[in-house]
DNA sequence: CCCTATATATAGTCTAGACATAAACGGAAT
DNA sequence: ATTCCGTTTATGTCTAGACTATATATAGGG
């Protein structure tokens, strides 16, 4: 009785879990489950469109609640700038500025961002250190057309990242992981071997429908990105 | 007037995203706004919760809700099963089992599971293909204490991902993404050079409190996971 | 001046009831 | 059989109001 929504979630989490309810199976509708815990249809409405979201049931107007047959296995990562990674892990954050170019926007980056031709881009490398060592190289494209104040801007104490951060309110991006190989250039920056698997990173980001920086960074040997579900 | 939950949250995000709003500024209280939408407070308070979900506002009771100044980019990736991976890319999916054996757990693999001494495990290797190429190196262990009928179960057919769906009604896990180097036997399978960068999943799931499985797959080369925000 | 009780503002949740919407179902017309 | 249409049913959402929990502000006491 008087049960609070997590509690209905929870509840019905377990059945899940042990079993009780098998994957494929029709879930008791909302006015029954009401009855059982004791409380209000919007509260149990509240649980299940909760395990909905995170991928445990699947809802039907009229067909009903079932328990997914294969749960979608989805992970959840924060991302956040290197900094705070940096100086969460108690480590001291280190940042510099290892070259500042303008460029027209070469075509590989253009066919990425859809930019037109001849755009100006600012072409920034950047090194973040942890405790003294390398920790991330960042190859950083800002699109002038639409940052016209990058120009101005002084990125030789401040990374682009968290400048970016404090210029633009909020931006729709995409990202994607993949592993790329140690070059010479790269071994130099993050103290590595020629050769050695670097864990990367590249975001795209875009405000208000125009590209306005992407990025590759690249983590120091070893790196893992972790999360839990 | 009569605004919907989702009216007002789009209308919060376009205040947000155009700098209306300030990362860091207070936002109008629930009364406030339930009133400038003309709906009930409960509405604004559904439009306001998944912002705050989102990571894009911060909500402290008595404070009130503020505009992050750094806005927790999370990105949330789903994992679905290979065949899945492969098939929803229009290829034709194959798997293969490469080598079979039961052995007692490694010590890395005991550390790493917080298994005890002399732990059986079932250690597979297997290899799935997307139209014909290799596409991703699997090598796992299955805790047999935990999964005695892994002993039985035929995986020269079904990978083991698929058994263990179907075996264990749902499981909570650790994840990790990394980059490791293609050694002798892992270039062979994925039919690449001795030495190329891999991108790499490692998973541990655990089911009611014991651990389960373990996991490393290792993508062929280039391959990039990628997801919107 | 610092510490502690108390007041207060705000988000968090619950309720009972209502109406909206999507989808499955069944029967009728083609 | 197949298509179409109304009925039914379960989820989706909204409302007005109430109470709770928590963090902040303030006033009072040592």
């Amino acid at each position: 009785m008087n049960a609070t929504y997590k509690d209905v979630k929870s509840d019905i989490l377990s059945k899940i879990t042990s079993g009780h309810w098998q994957p494929g199976s029709l879930i008791p509708n909302e006015i029954e489950l009401a009855e059982t815990y004791g409380c209000a249809r919007a509260t149990v409405n509240r649980a299940m469109r909760e395990l909905a979201d995170d991928g445990l049931i699947e809802r039907r107007r009229k067909a009903g609640t079932r328990v997914r047959a294969s749960p979608i296995r989805q992970a959840r990562f924060d991302i956040p700038l290197v900094r705070r990674e940096i100086e969460d892990k108690g480590a001291e954050y280190r940042y510099s500025l290892a070259s500042r170019s303008i460029e027209t926007a070469p075509d590989w980056l253009r066919t990425r961002l859809q930019l037109g031709q001849g755009t100006d881009a600012l072409h920034l490398v950047c090194m973040h250190y942890a405790d003294g060592d390398p920790f991330q190289h960042e190859d950083r494209w800002i699109n002038l057309e639409v940052l016209p104040q990058a120009r101005d801007a002084d990125f030789s104490q401040v990374g682009p990242n968290e400048w970016l951060v404090s210029t633009i309110p909020f931006s729709t991006a995409e990202i994607s992981f993949s592993a790329t190989l140690a070059d010479a250039a790269l071994a130099g920056h993050l103290g590595c071997q020629t050769g050695d698997p670097l864990f990367t990173v590249e975001r795209a980001t875009w405000f208000e429908g125009s590209a306005n920086t992407f990025v590759k960074l690249a983590y120091r040997p070893g790196h893992r990105m972790t999360t839990r579900y």
